[in-house]
DNA sequence: CGACGAGTTTCCACCAGGTGGAAGGGCGCG
DNA sequence: CGCGCCCTTCCACCTGGTGGAAACTCGTCG
């Protein structure tokens, strides 16, 4: 294992769950000895990608955060798809989610949410398997094929007794969301919520993000909500084009 | 020089200015070899810090955006933060800043501003020395004293006619900030441009940001925006309390 | 105030992984 | 089809990394 590979492991200690560890800590969580830890962790500390506070414990610094902001594929789609996505619950008061492809998962860019919104546990950054929920399965539609078929190879996850694990029927369904252009998600991930999601092209081109609006099944259907989560994706693709134009 | 320190020059090769690189442009940035800017940019990539697009430019990753997304002094005070810089913009229409410390510069963590506000630069990661700010005025006024010294030895840094470059009169300023408990900064880095700035506390503690009103001075003056700031900051100050309560 | 425990830092004998210039390969373009 | 540019691989060389043990620091408790 190389030194690189271990400094990103000692990074990757960090977590939502533990935003905050002491050096045993780290160790213990990034599988090193003491030692190696400590002196990776030193150089972190001193570029600033950890602080140290005061009690000793470490934490992710301000540094990493301003070098992570460069990420195309989060801050900088997210500040493009911000406005739409505000229009979106605005319109919907439900919640709202952006999320983009990364392998067989999908990760949460953006969320919107409010007290009327059903409960469901997407928080940004968040990571969950493609074939289930709404953004997953437009993402999948339009991924490369051998990636569609490695998320549908071997058993699939079930979470709820509506969920669907048969992988032909899941190919078809694939094929009518690239025909039609919209997805659903019918209680296939949580009891009483489904959601309604649509692709957000680059320009007219390749599709890098998914938009969904997720709703309870007990307040509305998906009909009334395809026009409005079309009209933020295509929103947003529009935005996202006349950025590409506009960089050298 | 440790190859984690290597492996942080290739990621900060990385700027606002040149978020998407080229292999070739990496290791001219980073100052390595281009073999070993290849041997660690292949690690970063497989850790998904750095993605690689179609056409081979490089970019950050996903996986270290959510990573970064931990670092407290960065959203999660954004975060709590955000609530009371909205109300702070609504209620003033003017530039709204909050900015940490680090070392003997301010950091800008969150900024808000509206078509009517006085063009200032400040993006969100931009970094900007402490003495001729608001912010920096109040970060400096209650960091510890070897800071303070520090920041005001030698030639400290002109912006405009009226900046104030006596370590003498600054020291003194800094006492009055702290007996205050708000700063000032009249056209002292922009011509044209004041702001008024307060700080924020975790609880009733230390001082772990500070909150600015940027106006420009054509259209209004200090006194009457003091107390939406002192509001502003007594609010976030609130809320990060709550925050640090509610920790384990 | 001293003992103790927990956690961090330093030591140091040992050696594995890192180095980087050169060569080879891939790809786009005229 | 040849050329230029950029990326990837090769390989002789060696520096920097390793990690258990010991030392150190600090807070707590009796």
């Amino acid at each position: 294992m190389t030194l690189t590979t271990r400094t990103l492991d000692v990074l990757a200690a960090f977590t939502p769950r533990h935003p905050r560890l002491r050096l045993a800590d780290v160790a213990v969580a990034s599988g090193l000895p003491l030692t190696t830890a400590h002196r990776i962790v030193n150089d972190l500390v001193r570029w600033g990608a950890l602080e140290r506070a005061p009690d000793g414990t470490l934490s992710v610094g301000l540094r990493l955060w301003e070098l992570a902001s460069l990420a195309p594929r989060g801050p900088e789609l997210r500040e493009a798809a911000l406005p739409f996505l505000e229009d979106l619950y605005t319109a919907t008061r439900e919640n709202v989610q952006l999320a983009v492809r990364e392998d067989l998962e999908s990760v949460f860019v953006e969320r919107l949410t409010g007290p009327d919104a059903v409960d469901v546990m997407t928080r940004v950054g968040a990571r969950f398997p493609l074939p289930s929920t709404g953004v997953g399965r437009v993402l999948l539609a339009h991924a490369p094929s051998e990636v569609q078929e490695a998320a549908l190879a071997g058993p699939l996850r079930r979470w709820t007794e509506h969920t669907d694990t048969d992988a032909g029927r899941l190919r078809a369904l694939l094929a009518e969301v690239r025909r039609a252009g919209v997805a659903f998600s019918d209680q296939q991930v949580t009891e009483g919520a489904a959601s309604v999601a649509a692709p957000v092209r680059r320009g007219r081109g390749e599709v890098v993000a998914a938009v969904s609006v997720v709703y309870s099944t007990a307040r509305t259907t998906a009909a009334p909500l395809v026009p409005a989560v079309r009209a933020a994706a295509l929103g947003i693709s529009r935005a996202l084009g006349a950025r590409a134009a506009a960089r050298p």
